[in-house]
DNA sequence: TTATAAATGCAAATCGTTTGCAATTAAAAA
DNA sequence: TTTTTAATTGCAAACGATTTGCATTTATAA
């Protein structure tokens, strides 16, 4: 009895219901919680993030990783990588936005939202765009080699 | 007197030298035997891998781990980060190769060189020409905010 | 309402990486 | 060459993010 009998937060989320009613998984609290936290904020969010912005004690920081994998599997949220060794997610906008980069400041990790893609010739405009300075890019191709298909 | 008294595997080294001196900083057994290891190997490899590779006991991981910054840091090495949150080098191609990236079977983890970047659009081609399947990529950008400047 | 598989909390285990410290060593100074 | 000194190393312990085993709880189908 710890969240289960105040669900005064949110109320539906029918997209996340429908998915997982469709893998038989449960509709818990946690999973609805993080859910809200992702869709109150529009930047990635580590696991901790998600985990302090919670009611206190709301859910084990583990729950939490664990519905993270989870909701990445199912396509609701967006796994980043930053290369700073944390995981970061994002709500994948449901129709709206969808296929984006970011751009990371070295110093402060700020985080700015870049429209589309094109790196390399794209650095500078980039980097004009959003006042940054000594701009890079990080760009790695994933995919199922001839023998793993 | 580990390995200081028969320099048989390697001879030079004259840009590391160099560099080293340049930053009053050793001319070691380990730092020539890493970047030995590697200009052996065309691909991105693993602390572990280079330690694994190294003659037995040669050095301890951590030293690795060390001189691997060291490295980075003169940008003699390259560090990727393929999202497996494992840190993998490779030697900078003192003139040739350059900026590039890679292709990575999410399978196998195979890892196949991409000769040139423009991510999105040649999902396809390079998913094609190498015969891979279900290709995405994944782009940072990098740099320095207006506060941080 | 009951039965059951899924989900959670908790603590312990992993894994990659970092760090403190005493002992070693490369390189500058004498 | 020998001395001096700061850099480097090995070792073990510390760390931080993430994962996992297990007993308990809970959402949902029957």
């Amino acid at each position: 009895m710890k969240h289960s009998h105040h669900h005064d937060k949110q109320v539906a989320l029918p997209e996340l219901t429908r998915q997982l009613r469709q893998k038989a998984r449960k509709v818990t609290g946690p999973r609805q919680a993080i859910l809200n936290i992702l869709r109150q904020h529009p930047h990635p969010l580590t696991n901790k993030e998600i985990f302090s912005r919670l009611p206190k004690g709301e859910c084990d920081l583990a729950t939490i990783y664990r519905s993270l994998h989870l909701l990445e599997n199912m396509a609701m949220v967006q796994r980043y990588d930053f290369g700073d060794g944390v995981a970061r997610y994002e709500l994948v906008a449901a129709g709206a936005a969808g296929h984006h980069h970011h751009l990371i400041c070295t110093g402060c990790a700020e985080v700015v939202e870049i429209e589309d893609c094109f790196p390399h010739k794209l650095e500078k405009q980039i980097a004009d765009r959003n006042g940054f300075k000594a701009v890079t890019h990080k760009l790695e191709f994933f995919g199922l080699c001839p023998e793993c298909q």
